[in-house]
DNA sequence: TGACTTTTCAAACAAGTGTTTTAATCTACT
DNA sequence: AGTAGATTAAAACACTTGTTTGAAAAGTCA
């Protein structure tokens, strides 16, 4: 049992590599398909390796979803912004979730697998729900709810909240069927910009007048 | 090889018996993570009659394909309807998508399945897009073109269409998620009815108000 | 250095997968 | 009834999966 090993470079050193190889397999095959071979093999370790340091496959993919969750830490809140009218504050929101779901960069497995545990779910959703997507959901729903006025009802907000959050995670999703039925998008940073503009436009467009139209249901 | 076969009755039914139990098994667990002992227990056929009557796995799967393109054909352009103005015909697109997808009677794998292949693609996408996907959504572009009006681009058009499936979608796509985050909401046939209509009061109102908002980029 | 723990590694294990085999059963036709 | 072909069924096969094992290697501290 490795349970003062925490200070230990070395084995420090192969948990965070199993970590970071296990992020990217689990967020490109999910948690059944993923094989503990080929994150073994990505890190560089041997296959017993995830047993003796995570316990199993589970365990590995629990302390992957530790990890993920310190590191967006207090995401939510620093999207709320401040000084900014509400028009501002959804281009933010926006802007910012496309580029967590579909950025490159490093720790890019991090949205990737939280979006995938939306349609594959494992023990693991009840917290992400509660950890990252209740809290920005909630600031979402805040931005709508003005937006739609007074005279909305908090169920008229979460349906346009829905929306909108619906309208970007369907680029992610239908990934396979876009490229192939629009070939012109490109999946690129400039691409995702203008899903941004539109989805912000969009929304912004509907949920004004949707206001307007508050009397005709 | 049983290719004169196709008259008897009873390996006939064997057959129909292990497509329809493939189709929802496929549609619950994915091509990849579905197994033909499942398959084979639900149809109360033996394992090897996967094997013999369709050649394997694969086989199957393009089978169950075959049969549900052949169930849904035309739909598409039943969908047009004629003599209805564009709103209505949002309306009854809407409502028929939304329905296809969330319907609970007989062969509701099929709209199961082809969502499951969007974010899953096999072989059988590529085929799926051209036969169903692809006509649908020439629809809906043309339905959005003319609520945009005359100045619109192409561009414009695909984007709003993508909008509108995007709203929709995301209620299959994450489910569990929706039904942690709102409690409230119910999957039954009357809140797929009340999301049909805020899609297209939502949609509707976003495309009307981007029209006249042309000028702005 | 030398005992001790921690970590790594190759090999094997048990369970589950799709597929094949082989024989038994059923169906149809003369 | 009898024969040939089509279908079913049980068993086994080859392969991959996650996990365990036992020994070798590396590290730690006196």
């Amino acid at each position: 049992m490795a349970k003062q090993a925490q200070e230990n470079q070395l084995s420090e050193a192969t948990q965070q590599r199993l970590l970071e190889a296990a992020g990217e397999v689990f967020a490109e095959h999910g948690f059944k398909a993923a094989t503990v071979r080929e994150i073994s093999t990505k890190a560089g370790a041997n296959v017993a390796a995830v047993n003796y340091h995570f316990g199993g496959k589970e365990g590995l993919y629990k302390a992957v979803f530790r990890l993920a969750h310190r590191c967006s830490h207090g995401q939510a809140e620093q999207m709320m912004g401040s000084g900014l009218n509400v028009e501002e504050r959804l281009g933010l929101f926006v802007r910012g979730f496309l580029e967590n779901i579909f950025c490159e960069g490093q720790a890019a497995w991090h949205g990737k697998l939280m979006t995938r545990e939306m349609t594959e779910p494992t023990s693991a959703l009840d917290e992400l729900v509660r950890e990252e997507i209740q809290p920005r959901e909630c600031v979402l729903e805040g931005i709508c709810r003005e937006l739609l006025g007074k005279n909305a009802t908090k169920d008229q907000a979460e349906f346009c909240a829905r929306s909108v959050i619906g309208q970007m995670i369907f680029y992610y999703h239908a990934r396979p069927v876009i490229t192939r039925l629009f070939p012109d998008f490109e999946y690129g940073p400039e691409g995702i910009v203008k899903v941004a503009e539109h989805v912000t436009r969009f929304s912004l467009a509907g949920m004004r007048k949707y206001k307007d139209e508050g009397r005709g249901r």
